[in-house]
DNA sequence: AACTATTTTTAGGCTTGTCTAAAAATAGTC
DNA sequence: GACTATTTTTAGACAAGCCTAAAAATAGTT
């Protein structure tokens, strides 16, 4: 139906238009993103426009339609449940599996999405604790703190990551921080805001703030 | 590494050079194969062979080097896995996954093959009965007899189809013949050569010449 | 060997998606 | 309001793959 190129374009408005809220995606913000160029950009825009893909006014950003905005979040929900499915089944590490599924999210088959739902039992996140949107377009919203923004002596569990880079996965690796580990906050040094915390009521880390910053956790 | 386009001729040259043995691999073939045209298919072995992956003379038709082999042999391994995977894990009927695979195929990733093929627990055959090739490029042979071609109170197991065609599939799918059933050969008529068979030592089932010709049997 | 039918290649063109360089519009500053 | 910096668009070009129509080569027949 939709082209891998048409997908990912529409896939990249819809996180640009996620993260700086209600706000028309720029061209050059697209640019950035798709690691193309601000012309290659407008070309697509113009076609993605024909097809009422998308509202773009010359000069003025573009916004998904209705049409478009449920071919990005299709995309989405495919992505994610690939990451699911590399993840859970495939035993790849989370800093592993975005690669992977950008291309597999391009596969073009719902009869094939459906029977991989199905086969990892529905799952509601993705291994970086991003919501999964069902198969009607619908997507929780997702209520998480910082945590950085804790307070001491505050359960936690952590429920997401900030940034979604392989240093900075790979670095929560290293410390053993992963989705579903229990911390609560011991100390917070007043300087430089790093944090002391124990892990599952056992060892003590030291966690900088430049990476409180990006975990995202809920209430224990 | 190489374009799903490709990938694609790649495949098709090897399996025509697989079918017609030894003979070079003409370009109306490879067009009727990939459903194209021959205008195409010529623009794509002059650009192939400038890559060194066929060797081609004019009018004369292609054969694979070892480069091209291995690319080939490359793509069939990651079809037929998928297509496991499709049949064992997802619960494709067998007349349902190579539509899919043909696509998968095509995710370029060989960590995530290997991946695939420790999750799927190293499978030698694809649900059609085809033989995986080896990570190293390495294929078995197989030793299959056509059913049309066993002699009356043979007993023999189901081990692989010649003809892969949806509607064939289908149609031993209502007959309840799947890869692994046992047969025995209770009659052969004479006239047209239609066989009266004993599926699992059980139901007595009548099998046209026709479907005959297109299952291969191993001995039980 | 000549004629014919078939196969294959060439020539020229189209679409998708990309690029660079230049022009136009917008935003920011005095 | 004019000037400047930045963003965005236009113009023109290119590669990958595909097409049709015409030309060339090959194969088959007498
Ligand atoms: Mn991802
Ligand atoms: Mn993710
Ligand atoms: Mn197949
Ligand atoms: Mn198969």
């Amino acid at each position: 139906m939709y082209s891998f190129t048409e997908e990912n374009y529409l896939k990249t408005i819809y996180h640009l238009s996620q993260q700086k809220h209600l706000e028309n995606v720029t061209t050059n913000a697209i640019a950035d993103l798709l690691q193309t160029k601000a012309a290659s950009v407008t070309d697509m825009l113009k076609k993605l426009a024909d097809k009422k893909l998308i509202l773009y006014v010359k000069y003025q950003g573009v916004n998904l339609t209705e049409k478009g905005f449920k071919v990005a979040i299709g995309t989405v929900r495919k992505h994610r449940l690939w990451e699911v499915f590399l993840f859970d089944k495939l035993k790849f590490g989370w800093e592993e599996v975005h690669e992977v599924a950008e291309q597999l999210e391009h596969i073009q088959s719902d009869y094939l999405i459906d029977k991989l739902d199905t086969f990892l039992n529905y799952p509601s996140v993705d291994p970086h604790g991003d919501p999964i949107p069902g198969k009607d377009g619908t997507i929780k919203s997702q209520t998480l703190t910082l945590l950085i923004d804790c307070k001491k002596n505050a359960q936690v569990v952590i429920s997401g990551v900030k940034e979604h880079s392989v240093a900075f996965l790979q670095r929560l690796n290293e410390m053993e921080l992963c989705l579903g580990k229990k911390l609560k906050i011991h100390e917070i040094n007043e300087f430089d805001r790093c944090m002391i915390v124990m892990i599952d009521k056992e060892a003590k880390i030291l966690v900088s703030n430049e990476v409180a910053k990006n975990i995202l956790v809920s209430e224990a």
